[in-house]
DNA sequence: CGCGGGTTTGATGATGCTCAAGCCCGGTGG
DNA sequence: CCACCGGGCTTGAGCATCATCAAACCCGCG
């Protein structure tokens, strides 16, 4: 159960894991099971907690005005599940996470995160690394969203999140690229 | 001169800079003036050095295969300019930073950072909030980018950074918001 | 067999891009 | 002091892209 987080932790990260850390992990993070559709997170909920999928699918959201759901993120085995702003700043989210599938996930709560695997050393640098790679990831998520046609971002994710296609129906996908259900069946099938 | 850059940095931190620190700091940090159009990064380079805003704008953007240029972020007072990823993973840079006003920065190396700079507790503490905000920030702009009007996302960008319309030309804040200078100016006069 | 979730297809219209021309205004030189 | 120039902003027409609405289709499953 925890094998999958542990080796995430030193992949991201130079200095290894103690034994105590390795205790200190498994008896910080709980196991949780999501069933498909359940909620780990609702629109003006405080994220309290962050959630590294074992294994499953999850998806985040945020509904509209007009009640179209938007996805803001998919994630799957090996991604972490939470609002990030919500989380670092005790505000309210606007997004919900749900279970796309049965999901496994390992639960940290906010307050143990700061009292005790603040002290890992592996896992604060392992947290450094993924905000850089996430920050520079949005980023470029950003300047394709800005400057690409809906062809080529939808190409681009053919090509960096192959799994993405497979795991999620199409107008999941859709809205993940910030196009109409519609339009991404008429590129597919125009290629 | 180093005042804004210290005041900035425990701005962002809960630990305060000690007397070695700010001495630290200011034998790393080297002031240097760009003058307008002057460049710090090009297409192709590494970036190996960051700089901190203190009086001037400046601007990073690419250039497409048709050499049309994409503002990617605008910068002024008190923000740092770099390319992360460049800086962060030593690969080439796809990006150009350039002064649009007469600037004055404080460099700082990369080398110098992580040999000295990083046992600064407020430095780090700084720096990962910077990462953290920086993160959702982009968030945000990108959901917004795939899911708002045009006319949505300049008015977005009037609430939460007036300076920048007034910085710099509206052909540049077009080309942040990743639409035509025409159709911004349209946008404007309708309303 | 029929139902339901997901995908496709078609028609129509809005949004925003491109190209092209004109305008405004501050700066420069005659 | 005025004419001209150039950078930036505006305006217009036509067009491409994409959203929307509606209907049909596909297929696995009870």
């Amino acid at each position: 159960m925890y094998q999958p987080l542990l080796s995430y932790i030193e992949r991201h990260s130079t200095t290894p894991l103690s034994g105590e850390d390795i205790e200190l992990i498994q008896s910080k993070f709980t196991p949780k099971k999501i069933r498909k559709g359940q909620y780990i997170l609702q629109d003006g909920e405080i994220c309290r907690s962050t959630a590294f999928i074992v294994k499953g699918a999850m998806r985040q959201y945020t509904v509209d005005d007009k009640g179209m759901e938007h996805i803001i993120q998919l994630a799957i085995e090996n991604w972490w599940a939470d609002d990030r702003e919500s989380f670092l700043t005790d505000t309210p989210s606007r997004y919900y996470i749900d279970a796309w599938e049965n999901t496994d996930v390992l639960v940290l709560k906010k307050t143990d995160y700061y009292e005790h695997l603040i002290h890992i050393p592996a896992m604060m640098e392992m947290i450094k690394v993924l905000d850089e790679r996430h920050a520079y990831a949005n980023h470029k998520r950003l300047h394709s969203a800005l400057n690409d046609t809906a062809e080529q971002r939808y190409f681009n994710l053919i090509s960096t999140r192959p799994e993405f296609i497979q795991r999620f129906p199409q107008y999941l996908i859709a809205s993940y690229l910030g196009v109409a259900k519609e339009t991404l069946s008429r590129l597919r099938s125009s290629n």
